[in-house]
DNA sequence: GATGAATGAGTATTCATTCAT
DNA sequence: AATGAATGAATACTCATTCAT
């Protein structure tokens, strides 16, 4: 019982591991209640419902993990270092952490619509670090100037996405982080054999 | 309604409206019955229960989406052509139906694994015409031959996948047509300015 | 398929036999048409609704079992002889027609009030073979005479049926053929030894 | 209807009395809940699923009546009079409590062979009872030596089951207690006259 | 007479949330 | 603050019966 953690983070560790290991929908609020040690009702005079357990998660782990990224980011030179360094520290963070992996790749994207708008207010913070590396870029003039700013962010952010998710979906049968240096070469140099 | 369509595809037919307008969750089979102008009972003579109305739906619809890819993109000479027919046909054949669109990019998202690993198992086919026009790039020697086959793929199903949810999350404010060119390019050239 | 049978005799007897292997509950009327042969519909054309079929089948099945009891007794010369003679025609009959055993003793009390009322009226005939056979008795002062009749014709049932229940329920591992002189003993001669 | 019973009696008084008056298909959980003063989902924290409530009801019911027959019997020097006290507490019992008479003779018996099993396994002990009795008559050789044991016990439970059925279904018109001496005799003398 | 596709009423059970203690 | 017993709304699925052909 980890019972000198608050109880708001204790509830919250609690709900990670119990959507990790039951999923989604077998994810009942006495379960996680119970994982953390607290009685149900607790859990209602630290959330606002059930929904708001699994904002808070997303917040809370995801506040951290964006931090995180944009300490990294910062610390480095050129764009395409940071874009290098934010998909290394993204494998890796989520490498680290399977069942949060499993939670932020597979199990939240059930939630139904207005949690998924929530979710990504919460995400804005991390397109906002990729926009500002775009941003850089151009005004570099390392990144070519006559691209679609808010394309190529879905792209870095949706093909990031995609490769995380494939890796949660096998069971984290490979190591994703030797893969960091294969995708952003990929984003950068594109498809192309050059001459 | 009496409708002259067989009540199979009348059914899914209403499935889709249905699941658009209120949600994955707040689509039940009383209301998809309502829709397709059938008794609720008549569901369960063409469809096992309502998990199997969603895997047909989705069978069905990309069966003729996957269809018409595979058909655009073998007419085409090149892999850069081949990958650019794909991207707009793509987003073509979904701003053509926003319904299916909601319900492909966001709803059925909410469903539970088992039902998760069958659309998968309906997405490979068009997994596998990437990988098709990926294999001929290279062989081509057109596409740099150093690359990851399947980092590739899910760079590029990650980037039009998330392209389309954020045009639907926005709920079809712009022409995601338009915006064809500019993927396939990003995906073809990278981020990266030539000299 | 029991073609040359008409289809009254033929949905009967397959009723029997659906119960008989799926239990009361799992007897549909769909299931009772198909193995008859027939449409659902034509089960309509020929019984009121469901549990006209099954009243049907009990007096169609009893009427029989009924008749034969009566042949036989008439046919004996003392009230103990007729006693004797139906109980080991009650027990010949249903040990040669196990399927009808357990419908009668099992899976047909599972019916509601209304169902047991119509099928107790059907019983009532063969309940008057019994009394017929007690009022005889004590006209011809064997039985005793101070006895209270419908008593005697409940011990008798009862007994009789009880034994009849516990044989289908064993699923017939011994002959209940041999029972029926231990149970005429009983009855007429009671429990107690005599000095 | 706050009651001072605990919920777990309550539940179970409410069951008798729906089942006794509405049948046992028309009694609902919604119904037997309301009936209790409970809500619907309080049911299932005592009881495991609808089935549970019966088999629960039979057992707490049973449970008194048998103890209340081993008490009486023990109490008796002969087994004649402990198989009179038997029958006799048998019938006070259940004439003392029509709706419990009507649910375990009418309804409880319309229920499928599951229930039926678990209910056969509760009243084993009344005819663990039966055969005590039976035992000892023989060793004392008060009863006939070469009876058969496990007949007797039937020829005894199926008159008393078939006499209760009967009050029962006349809607106790007549008073059952009165019957007690003329069951017990008819079973100890037997039908025959003695000379 | 015969068919079988279509109907639609009916119900056990779960679980997020509350609130008296 | 903490508890946990109690609440009650919400829904997929079955199957006896009908009726147009």
């Amino acid at each position: 019982m980890k019972q000198s953690k608050p109880k708001y983070k204790q509830i919250i560790d609690a709900a990670v591991e119990v959507i990790a290991e039951n999923g989604y929908h077998s994810s009942q609020v006495s379960k996680i209640a119970k994982r953390a040690g607290v009685a149900d009702g607790t859990i209602y005079l630290y959330f606002k419902n059930k929904e708001d357990i699994l904002v808070s998660l997303f917040q809370e782990k995801m506040g951290q993990f964006i931090e995180k990224i944009q300490g990294e980011t910062t610390a480095r030179q050129t764009p395409s270092e940071k874009l290098y360094i934010l998909i290394e520290t993204h494998f890796d963070l989520l490498s680290k952490d399977y069942h949060l992996a499993v939670v932020t790749q597979l199990e939240l994207r059930q939630s139904n619509k207005d949690l998924r708008l929530k979710i990504n207010s919460v995400l804005k913070k991390y397109l906002d670090v990729i926009d500002g590396i775009v941003e850089e870029g151009i005004r570099e003039e390392v990144f070519r100037e006559n691209i679609n700013r808010k394309l190529v962010r879905q792209m870095i952010f949706g093909t990031i996405d995609e490769v995380v998710t494939n890796w949660v979906m096998k069971e984290q049968h490979y190591d994703i982080n030797k893969q960091a240096e294969d995708v952003h070469e990929l984003i950068i140099e594109g498809l192309l054999k050059k001459k």
